[in-house]
DNA sequence: CCAAAAGTGTTGGCTGTACACCCATGT
DNA sequence: ACATGGGTGTACAGCCAACACTTTTGG
């Protein structure tokens, strides 16, 4: 009856020593041509909503097996009545190699200082990072945004961006740790630190919940 | 570029004396004519997801202020590469009226006791149960499955048949009571009842996150 | 008088939070 | 030697779960 056009957007946040950031890429078409937007399109043919959001992240940063979880769908983006089905990513920026063969080269934001977005986009993100602070709480989602082996104080300091408060170290140790998600490697990170730190890694390096 | 079929789909839950039930109807059209199935439809031209769903919701209530967010967007329901965005809406079995004029009727099934459905229907529901559960903890929604005015046993019951399990008496009340949304009216309820009970209401006829 | 549903408090365990010091290493 | 970040325990408060009896009414 009445075929629409459906695209995907993908939310891509990594932590880095900056806080949380975002993904964003210069608009190549009307309308907001040259407006900074969320990294999106339209459904290849034959293709699921998954897929194309795998594609998406995949053409930006080079990855596939991060964390990728559809957030909301949009109706009133623009006002043509296409559908904008949100998804949102977590990866790690050590990992990531951002597209390169672009007119605009696509670049992190800090969450909270982000320019002007193309269409309600700035909505699209809101809602992305309310559900990756609900998520941290219940899931064990923070695998995706840290190398294989990584040290309590790392795993803090990004629970602290995400939540943009500091936490109790001892609190926050005794917490994760009685949530059995991670366990210690034996090796030790000792490059350019002062006292070396105990390695950790996920035991399950895919989305758990509590 | 590639233009698809957009439909949304209605999870409509209610409470009864048979417990949590879902409204289902019959297929009118190929493929699985004649199956049961959730209500839906396409969009019409110009409107938004969150109209249509309520104009779904109407078409098989007659109602039309109640408890009504958007589930998830699925994109593999047939194989023809449509996307069907779900809803899910919470109605007082009281204050329905079913839609009447149609070859089939529409019919509530007990959530555990369903009929074979049509394409992946059971997945919508599931996943509709799923939340409806997790709100049930957080928010305010049973106000939408309620009359205006019901007794704390009433609600009890309502979160009993959503959650399937039974819940202590003195700490639902205690809990409840303490989370101050709904409030006494002054009024009891005695018709037909052994002991007059306390009617109360919510303050809030919308949806609040606690 | 019996059945049915309304109403009402206390206790123990668990969980989350607040809080401060010592240690190993690099410079 | 000092600066930097790693690592560790305890005490209190709030929250949730378990638990049983009395009251009011209708039949």
């Amino acid at each position: 009856m009445t075929p629409r056009q459906v695209a995907v957007l993908v939310v891509i946040f990594t932590v880095s020593a900056g806080g949380l950031q975002v993904l964003l890429i210069r608009r190549s078409a009307e309308p907001f041509k040259d407006a900074w937007s969320l990294p999106g399109g339209l459904l290849n043919p034959g293709e699921s909503l998954q897929e194309a959001a795998e594609r998406k992240l995949d053409d930006e940063t080079g990855l596939t097996e991060v964390f990728l979880e559809q957030l909301y769908t949009f109706s009133d983006l623009d006002k043509r009545g296409a559908v904008a089905v949100a998804y949102f990513a977590l990866v790690d920026l050590s990992a990531t190699h951002l597209a390169r063969r672009r007119e605009w080269l696509p670049k992190w934001f800090p969450i909270d200082d982000l320019p002007p977005l193309a269409f309600d986009n700035d909505d699209v993100i809101d809602y992305g990072l309310r559900r990756l602070r609900a998520k941290l709480d219940y899931s064990n989602v923070a695998y995706s945004l840290l190398p294989e082996e990584f040290t309590l104080s790392q795993l803090q300091r990004t629970h602290e961006a995400i939540l943009s408060r500091s936490l109790d170290k001892r609190n926050f140790r005794k917490r994760i740790l009685s949530l059995e998600i991670i366990e210690p490697t034996g090796r030790v990170a000792s490059e350019g630190r002062h006292r070396p730190a105990q390695l950790y890694r996920f035991r399950a390096r895919k989305p758990v919940v509590f």
